[in-house]
Parts: C-alpha cells; structure tokens; sequence
DNA sequence: CGTCGTGTTGAACTCAGTCAAGCCAGGTGG
DNA sequence: CCACCTGGCTTGACTGAGTTCAACACGACG
C-alpha cells in the first residue's frame, strides 16, 4: 500500500465491473453495459493530493471514482476551506455534470485514485434518452439535496463531538453499503484536518474530540483503521436514528 | 396589514402571472399557461405560522408559493431547529416532489401567503412529457445543490457577523430578481430568531451581530424594513463577490 | 540521522451561548 | 382612555466550547 506500488485498482470491463449497482448511468443489464463500455474514454489513475477538477474549470469529461477516496471542497478569500463531501468508489464527479460544464466547487483526491473517464456531452445524450437513467439521475440529486440539508443541520445545530461522530457512523455506512467496510471497522485515510475542515472544526479539536470519543469507549484509532466500538451510542450521539441514513439510502 | 385584512394576494390566472419566469412547470409561452391551468387544482390562503407540510408526510399536492414568506426546516431530538432555506414568491415545495411523495423537512409560512395548489403526479407527468421542463428541473435541482453548498460553507468556516451579513444580502438580492425589493432595502418578516436558526445562532447574538451592523454603517433597521446602508462593504464581509450570486441565479 | 507530516498536549484567549432583567410597541380588555 | 399583557428586542454579567499559539512526540522516508 506504500506510494509507489501500483496498488490503485483498475476496472477491467463495464459488464463486470462491481459498481455498476452504484453508478447512475447504467440500468445494470449487461447489454447496457457493453453499450455504456463503447462510452468510456478511459481510465486514468491519479497519486494522492492531484486535483481533479478546479472550481470554475470548463470541464469536457465526466469521471466515476472507480478506486479511492476524494473530497469536493470550496476555498474561500482568506484561505479557508470548506469541505463539502468525502467521495468513495462509485460515486460521480458529479451529476451535475450532466446539465453544466462547469462546476462551483474543486475535487481532490484523498488518496490514489482510479478514474473511469466518459465524454460529457455524449453521456449526457446517452442518458437523456433513457427515461430509467434520467430518473435515476434525479433521484440521485435528490438525495444530495437532502445529504446537504443533514450537514447544514449538523454544521449549524450540532456540538463538536456530534458531528464527528456522525461522520465516522456516515462514512462506515456508505462504506458498508459497498463491501468496503469491514465488521465494525474502516480504513480511512482521512488526517484530521480533513474532518475539520469538513465539520467546522479546528484539526487541534477534533484531536481532543477523538481523545474524548476514544475514552469513552465509542471509538477506536489503529493506525488508518477506524474502529465502532459502540455503535448504538455513536447513533444516538450524531442523531441518526431519529429518522435514519436507511432512507437517504434508498 | 393586521391579521384580520385580507392582505394576501391571489392569482387570477397563469397566464397574466407575474411569477411564470420564475417557476419551473411552464415554459412560458401563453399557450402552455393555459394548459397549465387546468392542472392547477386551486388557490389556498394560510395564516402567518401555519404548518404547509410536515416532514415525512405523504404528499398528494405541489405547491408553489404565490405571495408571502415560507421556510424549509428540520428539528432535532432535543427540539432544536435548523432553518434549511427561506421561500419566496414564486420559489416551489418542492422540486422534490416531482420524484418523491414524501420530504424529509417541513415548511412553515412566516406570514400570511398564498399558494397555487396542484396534483402530484398529474403535474409530474405534465413535466416529465416536455423536454425542456424536465432540463428546466433540473437546472432548478443544480442550483439548490450549489446554494446548499454555498451555505455549508457560511455555516462551517465564517464568524456571525459574515454569516449574517451574508444572508441579508442574497435575500436581497433574490427579493431583487422577483422585484419584490426596493432600492437598497426591503420589508422582512424575519425575527431575530429565525435568522439565528438559519445561521446556527441564537438570538441574542444576532441581536449583537445586527447591533454591531447598524453601528457599523453597513445596515439599517427600520421596523420590519431592513437597509442595505453599505453594499460593497456587505458583499466583502460575505465573501460574495469572489465569485458571486450572479452565477448562482443564472 | 535529519526532516517532514501528522497528531498530541497545555495555556491563554475569544467568540458565541446562557441566564436573567428590563424595555418597547401593539393589541386587548376593563 | 388607561392598564395590562404579550412577543420580540436589548443589554449585562457570566460561562463555556472551540481557537490559537507553541512545544513536543512519533513514525515514515530519504
């Protein structure tokens, strides 16, 4: 896993690649796989750090994060930055895409990543003419738009140990829902800045958050791995429950 | 202007509407206002603080906000509130429904308001049939996607006094659009504690906040009537302008 | 072996929250 | 017409969560 080794996978063939249940722009019939596979461009694999995509950039292509972790994120004036979302395989930069080429936002990969690459116009033509893909597509929207209304309600209601917590929880369940988590357990490759800056925190504090969380048995920290230890409690702590993740995840 | 009034405007049709630019369901051409009208179940009149939708219910109805002042809001476990956006005449509850019948916030009218009533899935439909809504939607759907990440980023890296300088100036400058603003000012229905929800405040700062404003020159407060005193002074303390509203409102 | 990136810890500080009292305008009822 | 209530705003004193600054620890890497 050490940086030079080649360790970023790549996708061999649309038709059986392990995403397609996640991704957007594929019914999930092989047969529109191999149509959707005459689509890709490519595959391009990037080092931890690049940039993906810079706010305001004109962008031609259209990418699928196949392999890695990346983050959307705003810089503002001073230097401030916002994060705004973690992406992790299968997810899309970005469905927005689809109707804008361009987007107010940059992308940075987390670690080395691997990038199915599309034509943006033609995807785009490809799934305006399937009804199911344009409907799928909206429905992802959707629940970005109510993704985005949870972090506001975190950032603006919630304390500090309330919001990291529902981060872990967030991150394991999209990991769980790909076969990338293990029991109770994730690797993450996330420094503290990270969840800082995507929470509203200071790295300082959420150091001392995890200290608290870690003493209080509700997590643990073994190198990159992320460990529940109490995820009833960590559910009550981040609010989810309440009314869960289980419907932002359809 | 007291309770009792009927103060509330109420359209005649949709094709004399001063609102069709702003709402995404027509294309804007006389004809289809027409037939638009014919979806259009009705015209109902809600009191100040009336509960227009309540989260999770099942929703057989869309509505479009014809006159007044609405907000889009979750509540917490502990009965803590965040305010997810304001609605304003002509803005919609909620591009959502055209795919979902059922909302994870609530709305609430903040003043008396007017809404045009239609059915669901009939309206759905009448969409989904014209290309050039559908995109419309969508537009619409990207653009609260962007706003939403727009207010992340208020709410997780800037101080009060930014965030509250921020959201009197887009309210402005929406109220601005819909020529529903006078010069430099406009009639706000918002007490200090909604804006404090919205921004993740509470009350008794934004009075401090909104106190340090007007000592500052940069806003006035006259009854329910709030001054834009210093607009380039406003859009720096904000952090609009780097890049601004203008491309948010297309 | 030194450097770099990251995390930890302590001490001082500050922005925003809490609690509580008082104020003011508008509306109500005697 | 005045007395009283009510909801919202203001202000002060105090508290506290989170920040800032700085020093140090530790492992990975060259």
């Amino acid at each position: 896993m050490s940086k030079d080794s080649a360790s970023a996978r790549v996708p061999s063939d649309c038709k059986s690649c392990a995403l397609r249940p996640m991704v957007f722009y594929t019914t999930g019939t092989p047969e529109e796989a191999a149509g959707l596979a005459k689509l890709r461009r490519g595959v391009r694999v990037l080092p931890a750090r690049a940039t993906i995509y810079r706010e305001g950039d004109l962008a031609t292509e259209f990418h699928t994060l196949f392999d890695g972790w990346a983050f959307r994120y705003k810089l503002i004036a001073d230097g401030r930055r916002q994060i705004l979302s973690f992406l992790l395989p299968g997810d899309s930069i970005s469905y927005q895409l689809m109707r804008s080429d361009r987007l107010r936002f940059s992308v940075q990969a987390l670690t080395e990543v691997s990038l199915c690459v599309f034509e943006r116009e033609a995807l785009s033509r490809h799934v305006a003419e399937r009804p199911v893909l344009t409907s799928r597509l909206d429905h992802l929207a959707a629940q970005e738009i109510a993704a985005a209304d949870d972090r506001l309600t975190d950032l603006g209601q919630r304390s500090a140990h309330e919001r990291v917590a529902s981060l872990i929880l967030q991150l394991y369940l999209r990991l769980q829902q790909r076969n990338l988590a293990d029991e109770d357990s994730f690797v993450s490759p996330l420094r503290q800045q990270h969840i800082g800056d995507a929470l509203g925190l200071t790295s300082v504090h959420v150091s001392r958050v995890l200290k608290d969380l870690r003493a209080e048995g509700l997590i643990g920290v073994d190198h990159e791995r992320l460990i529940l230890r109490d995820q009833p409690m960590l559910r009550k702590l981040s609010g989810i429950g309440d009314r869960g993740l289980d419907e932002q995840f359809h």
